[in-house]
DNA sequence: ATTAGCACTCAATGTTAACGAGTGCTAACA
DNA sequence: TGTTAGCACTCGTTAACATTGAGTGCTAAT
């Protein structure tokens, strides 16, 4: 169907547009690539490819613009070919570059976004690790004082969470450590959704002398490991998208901007974002929602273990550099599930 | 110096402007504002104050405009004759929207941030809570399994941080507890700055047996103190900036954007920001950036029992709603002072 | 099948004129 | 002496119109 002239065409209008984001007329192409055939029957192959869908007009008397079609035609090629390598130097830099901030793996991934923004130029996207599944793997009430406690609760990602509450009454320290006791005993290895099972099913009578501090405490377990399950999405850069002349526009930038802002919605169109494969790309109005329908959204997955427990992308123009943007991407993957690796030590 | 007709003609241009951010011409005046005397007699004052320096012409044949230090009279007026009112119900609303969402200290702020610019529909600025001063409550080392173990400290002010660490060597539950009430016991009471001499001085000596293991931890309670003493900068509602006309020119907003995404920057503006009164303004050209010499900055400290702790603010441009920001601001200052006694529960 | 040539299209750019909100000055007035 | 009506003047804004030039699509020759 596209014979071999064909693609070399749309190849060249897809990379000088990437670079120049101008409208590309047959002339250019004679000039700028080596085809050698005029710029007639250049004119003849575009005037098919327009005619496949793989070109648009912005008007008559402009050159001519890729559409979606042909990003999809190149991307697919681009993942298939498997052209793309993996520099081990540049992949280290990275490792140092993500691992000199972080200390907790929020900060770490937040840091992250930082970083890949940096390196692609493009707005970067991090979803904040999911952990529905894990498990507790700790718990702890310590006294601060007479009357204040501090609940620690730890799961088996390493994730720490804590709270501090106060009692209506004193307690000391000998009571908290049998409730921690008792409490570690029932809720140990269970996961979240288990011990929001637990917890209805009144599980705590047997330590009656205890009921009233218990009483106290579990909305507070609950809260807490309700924080820990939720999702945060970081996004850096975003002031990115002036660099690029699509966005000249003062309402475009604006509508992007304000969604960029609605951290709620991203975190769904992460989620949602989900083929499988390694790398998940949604090209122009593949994306639902109209703000974005002139954007492509790259993103890949990091994992604890064989568990993907986040992800972390770029979003920018439709005409944007995909292989930079793999490449980055397939680094970040990877140092990411590494450096959690050894954070979480297992 | 200013009579009684120019301070009128002056709020006249002032009120206006804040509205309209239009030039004001004298017809506009005799017409909204019933000064009792003709458009001609205006425009010699209006020449007389532009003179003086409260009013600025952007061409000549434009209306004018207030100048920063038209800003300024207007804004000390405000400030010294008290006019404002406290709004005790809305005080009550704006309360409640802040502790829905408060678990965490940083989060309170954070929302703080949220709630603020959607009240006012300016870009809000929050400075995290300042705490070199807070002294150590508690210290606490926790066994996680045979290798890791969990570092909680607390300080006075509720602030709770943890690390997990991995040792070399297995230890056992009574060693860490005999480890932790050592380092409860010399460092407890004592501010961030004398942990850290402390620790220069080799308190540990005397713990000749766990040597080795303490060794590993205290770089690790170091760094955590320092994360404690980290100043974060939340902003939000950076994207109001598109709806004003003096933003309509893209590179201005681009550059407005950028410069709140410089958060290291922001921090240091707030801190520096201080003139011990409970609102503090900075118009125009008082502020020392270029990017924000056309917007003006309103903050307000909240504070921790009698100490300060921290900041909140809005910036906008210079024509901003003085009254109804400073009303806020002055609201948030209360509740968030009220809401930390609170949380932290002293 | 390819290409040179040419008429045609249309956004972008430049030029000019008309418009009108607003100023500043002057002279008359109370 | 302060106030005001009147008027010439300024200057950014807008609209209308012509010009330019990159690019297309078609045709006829190679």
């Amino acid at each position: 169907m596209l014979d071999d002239r064909k693609i070399k065409v749309l190849y060249a209008i897809i990379n000088s547009y990437i670079v120049s984001a101008e409208p590309i007329g047959s002339r250019t192409i004679t000039k700028k690539y080596d085809l050698g055939v005029s710029s007639a029957t250049i004119r003849n192959e575009m005037s098919d490819l327009e005619e496949l869908g793989y070109l648009n007009k912005p008007h008559t008397s402009a050159g001519r613009v890729p559409s979606d079609k042909a990003y999809r035609l190149y991307v697919n090629q681009l993942l298939n070919t498997g052209k793309l390598k993996m520099d081990i130097k540049k992949k280290e830099e990275i490792k140092k570059a993500l691992i000199s901030e972080a200390s907790e793996i929020d900060e770490l991934i937040q840091n992250s976004a930082k970083v890949l923004s940096a390196i692609t130029s493009y707005t970067a996207l991090a979803l904040s690790p999911q952990l529905k599944k894990s498990k507790l793997k700790h718990i702890q009430l310590l006294p601060i004082d007479d009357l204040k406690v501090l609940l620690v609760l730890v799961n088996d990602s390493g994730i720490v969470k804590n709270t501090i509450f106060r009692l209506d009454k004193k307690i000391d320290e000998d009571q908290l450590i049998v409730i921690s006791n008792f409490l570690n005993h029932k809720l140990k290895g269970l996961t979240i959704e288990d011990i929001g099972r637990e917890m209805d099913n009144d599980i705590f009578k047997e330590m009656y002398e205890y009921k009233k501090i218990i009483d106290n405490i579990i909305p507070i377990i609950n809260k807490t490991f309700n924080d820990i399950d939720s999702v945060e999405v970081y996004a850096d850069g975003v002031n990115k998208i002036f660099d690029f002349p699509e966005y000249k526009d003062l309402d475009k930038a604006k509508s992007f901007i304000s969604f960029i802002e609605d951290k709620e919605l991203l975190a769904n169109i992460l989620l949602s974002n989900t083929n499988g494969n390694e790398i998940e790309i949604t090209i122009g109005n593949e994306n639902i929602y109209d703000p974005i329908k002139e954007c492509s959204l790259i993103t890949t997955t990091y994992k604890l273990g064989d568990v993907t427990i986040g992800k972390i992308g770029v979003i920018g123009p439709t005409r944007m550099d995909y292989p930079m943007v793999i490449n980055a991407l397939k680094l970040f993957s990877a140092n990411l599930t590494e450096i959690l690796e050894m954070l979480v030590g297992r």
